[in-house]
DNA sequence: TTGACATTTGAGCATTCGTTCAAGTATAAT
DNA sequence: ATTATACTTGAACGAATGCTCAAATGTCAA
């Protein structure tokens, strides 16, 4: 309630609710790598990736003529991916496949999907 | 499978299975209000206040105080919840006290939460 | 080893994002 | 009415984001 008042210029109305919520509340760092899965999920281009990889496995070059989108920018896409483990590949020959890295990701997608029909 | 070749300079390998997926695949409306969805979610700040809006409603003073951040840039960010109709708001007086508008909001941040758990 | 193909990567650039700062609105008390 | 308080808003600015383009890597086939 000290160090409060130097930022906040108000005065803090419920300091004893404000300290209560600040003990429950998670670590600050599992809040920051909330925030960073969320991003993961937070562009288009990628939500179209996981979602036609939770329906198969597929390369480069389908994903590619599946959103009408250049080899270069999904590729730059599953980096960013691949980076937050939410996909996992499997070579064959020249071909790379990509397929979501476990049901996590289907979960999110769905939790997602159902507050967006309402 | 036509069009196909005009952006991707490479064969498609997988035509069937690239035609299959994009038949299943949901509405692109829909995924774009998905990744929309999650866009609020993806930064720190606003994953901070919507958590600590799960444990009470608090004024803008609160949060303030709460995340050590100016009474503006709360504001700020609590328009862009309110926009994406994540939270509500009940004033009392001068007071504006913010609360999660539904359920949704707690399920969606449980279920990245136990993700980033591993 | 040379050429073709699938994919990756880095630089560049326009757009978006989150904060600050200053000014604005709304409600209550004097 | 005037002042104080709680909050909102718009402009500005640096940081981050997503794409393009050109060049690089890795694998296979001739």
């Amino acid at each position: 309630m000290d160090q409060q008042l130097e930022i906040c210029n108000c005065e803090v109305i419920h300091g004893e609710v404000v300290s209560k919520v600040k003990s429950q509340l998670p670590e600050k760092d599992t809040l920051r790598q909330l925030a960073d899965l969320y991003k993961v999920f937070s562009d288009f281009t990628r939500v179209q990736i996981l979602w036609a990889l939770e329906l198969n496995e597929l390369c480069v070059c389908d994903l590619a003529s599946l959103l009408n989108m250049t080899v270069s920018a999904i590729s730059h896409q599953l980096k960013a991916l691949r980076v937050a483990n939410l996909v996992k590949t499997r070579r064959d020959g020249k071909i790379i496949y990509y397929s979501l890295s476990d049901d996590h990701v289907k979960s999110i997608l769905l939790t997602g999907f159902e507050h967006v029909n309402e």
